[in-house]
DNA sequence: GTTGTCGCAACTGTAGTTGTTACGACAGGC
DNA sequence: GCCTGTCGTAACAACTACAGTTGCGACAAC
């Protein structure tokens, strides 16, 4: 289906950042963090984009700018991450509304909205288990 | 993200003819099954030719011909469809491999992995708590 | 004023989904 | 044998989403 490497990427970044601050640096450029995620430094803007106006990073601009960390690894969970980057629901209903003189037709909206709504609970859940600290922590417990 | 509505059609369809076929008929036609979907024969045509790849319906051909349920609509359920329709995982990993030369570029692919592995569980557990005969169920249930 | 970086708009390329047309394959009725 | 209705499937266009790229203005430190 939708095959979106968002939450990838901004994770990435995000635990690129706070790698980098705990080496002692104050700020991280988008340059510094694009090459590591293989892709555009302005790829990386857009998604510290969303995360800063989550309130999950700050920016400052001019010579020695860069990202710094709002709130501390272990405070932010992937689904902080989530609400931040991935704008719309998980699975659409019909794009052109169903015929509402059929009984199928004038039912079945709500009755998936009513499962999706779960889905996506089930899912949020999830994602709230995990903080950037424990997928930081796993990164550097990969094998050489 | 995707706004992928391919589970909602198929649900659709199988409700439609589980109905269909409660009212005494032999099978239904993807031309009566569309109109209350609101979209094209074809389109009901690919999703029930995947859920026949599935075993979950049958076609015949010929005069005559259409779709008909292979099982109860009580023993599907929403995670039948949804693997038998959606192709794909529900989260990408990164588009270009990231920098195996930086610690965060190399350990965070089995990070990611982890976490959607036990996400995208989460979703089929979730889906498959729900069988198509409690969502047909629900949709006579509607308010008229 | 020079420099380095963010902020953001514009455009392209690629892929996935949907909608549509077209046509062959098949099976039943005449 | 021919006609008819339906599936099966290919081909194509339209639309959307995301990724990638370029360009340039805004800003702040020096």
């Amino acid at each position: 289906m939708s095959a979106n490497s968002r939450l990838t990427i901004a994770a990435h970044a995000l635990a690129w950042i706070g790698l980098y601050q705990r080496q002692g640096h104050e700020v991280a450029t988008s340059e510094q963090i694009a090459p590591s995620a293989n892709t555009n430094p302005v790829v990386i803007r857009r998604l510290l984009g969303d995360l800063r106006r989550a309130g999950l990073v700050e920016s400052r601009r001019g010579v020695g700018a860069g990202w710094s960390l709002a709130r501390d690894l272990e405070s932010i969970t992937l689904l902080d991450v989530y609400e931040a980057v991935e704008p719309g629901p998980l699975f659409a209903l019909h794009r052109a509304a169903p015929d509402p003189g059929c009984v199928v037709g004038h039912g079945i909206q709500p009755a998936m909205q009513r499962v999706y709504d779960g889905v996506e609970e089930a899912l949020r859940r999830e994602l709230a288990r995990v903080t950037l600290e424990d997928v930081l922590q796993d990164v550097l417990a990969a094998p050489r």
